[in-house]
DNA sequence: TATGAGCGA
């Protein structure tokens, strides 16, 4: 920067555009924009101040291609007509194509708690009961009870052989024969003999190889955690806490791997893991109690 | 702050 003896009463670098540069535009008479007229031609006239802080007048002419407005839709040409309204009613012409309102805008979320949608329960008439009134036919597939608990719910789940014990495995030559073989009946793959490959656990919950995750940050969603997780091998699910009241994430998430190994690897690796300014914690899950 | 939501033969 050139000096002279007018600089001395020039504020320093570092305080020029914070302070003296915008804030007393409101001195300057507002900008005028004229036109376009018949031929195109606009004029904006503005006014700013120079460096050595007088008061300089801006004319800009430019000639609007007449090929934009050829463009525009006969619609759009009556929208120019329309009053303003709003905030926009004290805008110039074309000055400013959108308008950020402060009106508030309360969204009401249909599934919040104390929402309208929420009013219909605590009337008493639980799936259970309904059940037992004919409404409903809930039968339990593990234990067999009529109308008091889903099979999700049932409290003889954990103690109950996995399902595939119950299904008689066909011995090979059946099995490969498909149809000729029993009953014809269709026969998955892993159902088949053989197909038990060891070493490879097979998935019988969704929840198993379940992996925790606390320390997030609060913006880390679940696709972060995804694109996080799934170098490590298949990742059946990502699941991030959210705070049903402030929609915020609680700071803690699950990731379920197709494949324990991969689960392990990903705890080995990733805990302790510097994730945005965090360092996250990754273990094994409990599983959920419900 | 700190171990998950909701669906339904």
């Amino acid at each position: 920067m050139a000096s002279n003896g007018l600089a001395t009463n020039k504020l320093r670098w570092g305080e020029l555009e914070e302070d003296d540069g915008e804030d007393l535009d409101f001195l300057l008479p507002p900008r005028q924009v004229i036109g376009p007229d018949e031929n195109g031609i606009k004029k904006v006239i503005e006014y700013k101040f120079d460096d050595e802080g007088n008061k300089v007048k801006i004319t800009t002419t430019t000639r609007v291609r007449k090929l934009a407005k050829a463009r525009l839709s006969k619609r759009a040409v009556e929208r120019r007509s329309w009053a303003k309204f709003g905030d926009a009613v004290h805008e110039d012409v074309g000055a400013r194509l959108t308008m950020v309102s402060t009106e508030e805008i309360l969204l009401e979320r249909p599934r919040a708690p104390g929402s309208k949608a929420e009013e219909n329960k605590g009337s008493g008439d639980s799936l259970a009961q309904m059940a037992k009134g004919g409404a409903v036919l809930m039968v339990c597939r593990t234990c067999g009870k009529k109308g008091d608990h889903w099979t999700s719910k049932c409290p003889y789940k954990d103690l109950a052989a996995p399902v595939e014990t119950f299904v008689d495995k066909p011995t090979g030559s059946e099995a490969s024969a498909g149809a000729a073989g029993g009953k014809g009946s269709y026969v998955p793959p892993s159902m088949r003999a053989g197909a038990e490959r060891p070493g490879v656990e097979m998935r019988r919950r969704n929840d198993e190889n379940s992996v925790r995750v606390t320390n997030l940050s609060e913006d880390t969603r679940e696709p972060d955690l995804l694109e996080l997780f799934r170098t490590f091998g298949a990742v059946s699910r990502v699941y991030v806490a959210i705070d049903q009241k402030t929609g915020v994430s609680r700071g803690f998430g699950f990731v379920n791997f197709v494949n324990k190994e991969d689960a392990e690897r990903a705890i080995n690796k990733l805990n302790g893991y510097g994730y945005d300014n965090l360092i996250l914690r990754v273990e094994w899950a409990t599983p959920r109690t419900n």
